[in-house]
DNA sequence: CTGTTAGCGCGTTCAT
DNA sequence: ATGAACGCGCTAACAG
């Protein structure tokens, strides 16, 4: 039935011990021609499989890789994951997926768990930062398992991480809105206890400074990143005494409430407000009004996060790696700000 | 550093043997309450963990589901391994992912590297069905390991299958469009070796039939899911010397190429031509023109198959459960096809 | 109630 | 080139 054939199985039918056979399988040097072949041979009559699980309590190493996300029905998070499953898995390793739904009890949990099934390695993308997160990222760094940061990144010794240069994508965002004549341009922000949003905010200032163009306060409105929170603030925005002419969004989900309301209230895109978001989620290429947004090129983020996972692993040395890749950011310009017939 | 405390160490410092401490940890009830308070609170000053791999190897169970996706960044089914992973974390185990990108060859080296992880249970989305494949599934079989099939079902004694009633969403589209006055209703299909797409080929055949309109040979058009492919298909239809007044599309991405190409040649959607897609892709929500599609409610697929592979697995009776969970799909009428001012 | 022993399947010294 | 013995950390069977 479901039972196993074991290297002593197959050393018993060949009246060598389990040992040889073990050494056969693992193509030792010392192993006369004629026995390795007939192991291998032997082997695969008796349909034989090592047993990763004896190989992992023995070896101390499980060949599984744990992924941390806050949700994974997002295209940026499971974009990642495809690029790290397929980095990973012709590599022999196996992808653990996690969920922590922005909730950080159950992203400690996650982790405590990831440690527990000795993991080789975690690859994550942080949702907040607290004291009790980190003493839960310091036992991890403490095992020695290597740890990599994505998207949402935060400083830690002995942590790599992998992103996308935020700060510049804010810039190029808000500098483009500026190329397209805008004058007083909003920004509607995520939480700043998340990096990648203050990054991302700063961008937007430094772009303004660059160009002389006064920040107003009221022109900033934090928001989560739902929909209706893009129409709500949008709403506000236009209630102002003195209007802005651009939105750039750290979202693009915002975004799009953003231009839904825009529309209901019958201005024009792009020729009396432009709208540029972030993300380049799926369905921004497939309004009807396209929309500008910044690529993050996921995939790659994924695939460079399994590389430095394989590095940290393979490597030796007792020389700690610790790798910081900065992807840049990708300016898809759309119709929801191009007022030139470019494109 | 690196270091595990074992129940071996905890034993050490109590004076007191390895399989003691297990036992107070384990709650047995033959132990006194003395000494289990004892193991419990040492174990938490010495930071003790329970090694899972250990368990794993003893036990035989590894408390690790796999899952088996073509693509993990499609929305459907990233949104079913949400719903897995939800009902599976709280209890214990964590979640495999596997990408077959519809590769026969991928999809049975990742059956047998989850049968060779000791996975406790394999809950999948085939690709295509061949004789090869055919054995792989019954290696799990036979190695007793809960099999759960979802989305794209194929019948097989001894596995359980979570899918919605794609027969059934492909006579409600058809039946919609017929309802909205379209007549002559044309269907971009997908392989018909893939179960689903089939089922979806017979309901529109159905619907046609109940209400007396007779198939056309050249409006059925085999595409892959790609959105160039519908607009070729439909450019194609529309060549035709007695055109369609409507599409069924099989997938939501076709159907989007369709609308794009309708659009292009200067058609109007609903007015002159509905359009119908399938999976509720995201984007379709989002759309300008929002497109009429069919709910998978793919994360309360995710979740049934989570439950079913519980339940399977905490029956000790001997009784094989197989269950054949069908969900009813939900037709969502939005822009693409309402005529009729509703909604 | 607790200790002793054994074994899950494998790789790895230490011998030979 | 191969065998014997051991241990990874844990639980379970069998004492007592």
């Amino acid at each position: 039935m479901g039972d196993r054939t074991t290297i002593y199985d197959i050393a018993k039918r060949l009246n060598i011990t389990a040992a040889t056979v073990s050494r056969a399988l693992s193509n030792n040097s010392k192993i006369s021609k004629k026995t390795r072949e007939l192991v291998f041979k032997t082997a695969e009559e008796m349909n034989y499989r090592q047993n990763k699980l004896a190989l992992a309590l023995k070896s101390g190493k499980s060949n599984n890789v744990g992924v941390i996300v806050p949700r994974i029905d997002r295209n940026i998070f499971s974009a990642v994951i495809r690029g790290i499953e397929e980095n990973l898995h012709s590599e022999g390793y196996q992808v653990i997926i996690c969920q922590s739904h922005d909730d950080e009890k159950l992203e400690i949990e996650n982790i405590d768990a990831l440690i527990n099934a000795q993991v080789d390695g975690i690859i994550m993308s942080l949702t907040l930062e607290t004291s009790e997160k980190n003493k839960a990222i310091k036992r991890i760094v403490k095992k020695g398992i290597p740890l990599i940061f994505f998207d949402r990144k935060k400083d830690i010794e002995g942590v790599s991480t992998v992103t996308i240069n935020d700060f510049e994508g804010g810039y190029k965002a808000t500098q483009h809105l500026i190329d397209q004549g805008c004058k007083e341009i909003a920004h509607l922000a995520g939480d700043f206890a998340i990096e990648i949003y203050e990054d991302r905010y700063k961008g937007y200032r430094e772009a303004l400074s660059d160009n002389g163009i006064e920040f107003r306060e009221e022109f900033l409105i934090h928001t989560s990143s739902k929909v209706e929170d893009g129409q709500k603030a949008t709403r506000a925005l236009l209630k102002l005494k003195e209007r802005p002419d651009a939105i750039f969004s750290a979202s693009d989900f915002v975004a799009l409430g953003a231009i839904q309301e825009l529309r209901a209230q019958g201005i024009k895109i792009p020729q009396d407000f432009c709208v540029v978001g972030f993300s380049n989620e799926p369905f921004t290429k497939f309004m009807e009004l396209s929309m500008s947004t910044i690529d993050q090129s996921p995939r790659d983020m994924g695939k460079i996060a399994a590389n430095v996972f394989l590095e940290q692993v393979t490597n030796n040395d007792n020389v700690k790696i610790q790798k910081k890749v900065v992807l840049a950011p990708e300016l898809l310009i759309r119709d929801s700000s191009s007022r030139l017939p470019i494109k």
